[in-house]
RNA sequence: GUGGGUGUAGCUCAGUUGGCUAGAGCGCAGGAUUGUGGCUCCUGAGGCCGUGGGUUCAAGCCCCAUCACCCACCCCA
């Protein structure tokens, strides 16, 4: 009987665990850069604290989790996203008695029972950010362009910033209304979906893909003309920040975000090379969610980034991810003893830093050599009989086909001089 | 949950209207070079043709079912 690994979930396999590698050193080196800490918290929460932080009508909550009872008869869920987690520890460990805002980040995977498909998996991984405690307008704009710097190093084009306001939980019920009347009134040229959508979910009629619908959708009242004098200074003064940091967005009248707990700010980069799942990041601000889950009301703002996502717009846009690969020495063994003297030898080379390896297969010189240039060895050393006697060795450049005799015992000095060109004394 | 597509060697794929021992390239292993990689050449290993039924003298190919993967819907990272 043969394993699969469980549908919608991914081995991470060298060469590519590098790449993961690469990207998670990138962000931790942004975010510090942002002074933004790392927070780890469980993989699994009470299913409560999802469901009343997400929102029971969201997608999430009704069909989504990976939900199972422990032991003891608890209901638990492995998460399905980041944000509800860091605020409850936010909470828990009562850091809003400390100086704020509070900076956090998290890399990690999430669970969504889902069907596969492009960019979409039901373990996927992301990396997150939160800045909580403050309202202020200019975070919103750091944490968009703490995302942006952070994509810049991959060297991605054609990515689309998306903007809108969602308004508060005075302003946006009574829109949501608004928007009601008008989609009641024009329910005959939308699609059967967006008709189901009417009472149960009007603003998912907004971002209908159903060409149908595009006509009426755009003639559809705005949520930004029926904010609150509140929400609409908060979303001008987000733009008016953007605007000194040069960073262009486009104001997208249609998007809503999944999630129940967004407030104002909902924004999303995508990438135009991808399919149908074209969300590299996306987040919002979050301004009821701590007390929905509750406690104090504090504000917040965050987003999420899905590496898996990342990975496929690198890939699409042909850009190589930097990854570390070869070795500074190969040791080719002849002979039982040779091989002795070559183990002890390897663990000193490591020892002193090296990245060495040897062979374990007892193969020919021919294959070994075979070996140290697929590893990308810079050098190899051959150890034979005769050399043994004579404690020494051959040394081989790898690129320049160079040989000379060393002797073993100054080894060491001698890959110090040929990696790090130091002197020896 | 719904729809479409695809399952043949480690990988990418050929495989004529069903017909004898199922192929290529790459990769892997060994050799040409009794102790030296990359180029070249030779040789070799490796397939219950996703799985289970059915039709047929005969099935990788046709039919049914099932599973897996991919893509799309729903929704989102």
């Amino acid at each position: 009987m043969q394993f699969n690994a469980p549908r919608g979930t991914k081995d991470i396999l060298p060469p590519a665990s590098l790449k993961w590698q690469y990207i998670e050193k990138v962000a931790r080196e942004v975010f510090a850069n942002y002074n933004y800490d790392e927070i780890r918290t469980p993989i699994f929460e009470y299913t409560e604290l999802f469901q009343r932080g997400i929102g029971e009508v969201t997608d999430i909550v009704e069909k989504e989790m990976y939900t199972f009872e422990d032991k003891g008869g608890r209901s638990l869920t492995l998460r399905p996203e980041g944000t509800a987690s860091v605020i409850r520890s936010f909470l828990e460990n009562k850091i809003y008695g400390q100086a704020q805002p509070t900076k956090y980040y998290y890399i990690g995977p999430m669970f969504r029972y889902e069907r596969p498909q492009s960019g979409r998996f039901r373990q996927f991984h992301q990396l997150g950010v939160e800045a909580i405690g403050s309202n202020d307008p200019a975070l919103d704009a750091e944490i968009i362009s703490l995302g942006m710097r952070f994509l810049s190093n991959f060297g991605l084009e054609d990515l689309s910033l998306h903007l809108n306001s969602v308004g508060c939980k005075y302003c946006r019920p009574k829109y949501i209304e608004i928007l009601k009347d008008y989609l009641i009134n024009n329910r005959e040229l939308l699609c059967n979906d967006c008709k189901a959508r009417i009472d149960r979910n009007p603003l998912r009629v907004l971002d209908c893909k159903n060409e149908r619908c595009q006509s009426v959708i755009d003639d559809a009242p705005k949520i930004v003309d029926h904010l609150c004098r509140e929400c609409y200074g908060h979303f001008s003064s987000v733009q008016a920040y953007l605007d000194i940091l040069k960073i262009n967005y486009y104001i997208n009248p249609k998007l809503v975000r999944g999630l129940d707990y967004y407030t104002n700010t909902a924004f999303e980069i995508k990438d135009s090379h991808l399919g149908a799942q074209d969300t590299v990041f996306g987040g919002g601000r979050y301004n009821g969610l701590a007390e929905e889950i509750g406690g104090k009301k504090i504000p917040g703002i965050g987003f999420a980034l899905g590496i898996e996502r990342l990975l496929l717009s690198i890939k699409a846009q042909n850009i190589e991810i930097p990854i570390e690969k070869g070795i500074d020495l190969y040791i080719t063994v002849i002979g039982e003893n040779a091989k002795k003297e070559a183990f002890r030898l390897n663990d000193l080379l490591r020892n002193t830093g090296f990245k060495t390896e040897m062979d374990y297969l007892d193969r020919s010189v021919r294959s070994q050599m075979k070996s140290a240039d697929r590893m990308n060895a810079d050098y190899t050393i051959i150890l034979g009989e005769d050399e043994l006697e004579n404690d020494s060795a051959t040394i081989r450049n790898m690129k320049t086909g160079n040989e000379k005799l060393i002797k073993l015992s100054s080894l060491i000095n001698e890959m110090k001089q040929l990696v790090y060109g130091e002197e020896v004394v």
